[in-house]
DNA sequence: GTTTTAACTGAACGGCCGCTCAGTTAGGGT
DNA sequence: ACCCTAACTGAGCGGCCGTTCAGTTAAAAC
């Protein structure tokens, strides 16, 4: 019964990367079965193999795809200027950005200790790559004058936290849109760092 | 072989229990085998069901006993008084408490996920009961006109947000003491609702 | 010194795991 | 009209999973 109809090569293989990201997504890695992931997709276990070599690839490969969309994408939207433009450009990019990749964003946290020892080294590095960003829009503010902070660091890994921490709780339905959220959480930045 | 020297149930117990918040801490829930727990003990396998019921119930206890003595320790170390001094001591209690009982803090974030629904609504409605903590001192400070701030509740998931972040980075031998950091997460926390 | 029993072993249960591969089928190329 | 081969099936590999339980052992109770 191989083939029912149609070419599917280009079907199946975002199809097996869009069923594994959902399920990870929801049960955790280490709880979804390659079967689980095939039923989703509509073959056997099989088939999967005809498109990635293993499981594992099929984790680390999406973690390195949404960094490097993310690393990315900011340098695309970095306005570039004083810091505290800067600074309000990617507390807005952060926000609007990680609200629309949930899943990506959710697994790229939760599953790190999922990956094997070389993947997570490279892994990491994107994410550390993405931390320097903050780290150094708040070190060219204290050069500048125009921000006031303790110590670039540890401020960069505040200010991300407490911006990753929007997907732990928003909901689509909830009294408040991404825009607005945007401007409050902008506004604790802001005055956060100033 | 059985009970090789001594009398072991008031032992054993709790040495199940530490290896298991190690391992799960370490490797996650669903990927740590009840053989795996065992072996770290030193018995059998069937022995740990002389002291727990299932593995599901080896989670569900280890979160729950987390959240209420957060909870409860919180209680005890409220100062009261006005919005100001109670974030302050709350923001060092949070950070303080958090280092030190990071495989708790992980567990109770990471596998949230792998409590059957039951147990889920549970932990999840201790969880609540913790950030009510924080909205509760901000919306405190919002009346007496201390604190100033847009969103009670958004501001105090992002409070909690930053803090907890504390635990993804801070390491043992780094740059700075639990003391110091807290100083400098109260400076951020402070300006940001001020 | 004997009996009792708490603590634990060792083996097994059915079931699912990641992964492989010979074989089958349907569509495209000629 | 025929062949070729990409795409997939179905069965199976060895191995680990959570859980159970009859049997063994050593300490406690008398």
């Amino acid at each position: 019964m191989a083939r029912t109809t149609g070419s599917h090569s280009d079907i199946t293989g975002p199809r097996i990367r869009a069923a594994a990201l959902r399920l990870f997504a929801e049960q955790g890695y280490a709880a979804v079965s390659m079967r689980q992931i095939a039923r989703e997709v509509g073959v056997q276990v099989g088939a999967l193999y005809n498109y990635i070599p293993d499981k594992q690839s099929l984790l680390v490969d999406m973690m390195q795809a949404h960094m490097q969309n993310l690393l990315g994408t900011w340098a695309e939207v970095d306005p570039g200027g004083d810091a505290l433009t800067r600074l309000e450009a990617f507390t807005r990019f952060h926000i609007a950005y990680h609200l629309t990749r949930r899943d990506e964003v959710f697994i790229a946290y939760m599953e790190l200790r999922n990956l094997e020892p070389e993947n997570f080294t490279r892994i990491e590095a994107l994410r550390r790559e993405y931390e320097a960003v903050a780290e150094g829009i708040l070190r060219q503010g204290q050069s500048e004058g125009g921000l006031v902070l303790t110590d670039p660091k540890i401020a960069s890994y505040a200010v991300i936290a407490m911006l990753t921490g929007v997907n732990t709780w928003f909901r689509e339905d909830g009294r408040l849109a991404p825009k607005d959220l945007e401007d409050v959480y902008w506004d604790m930045v802001r005055r956060a760092v100033t």
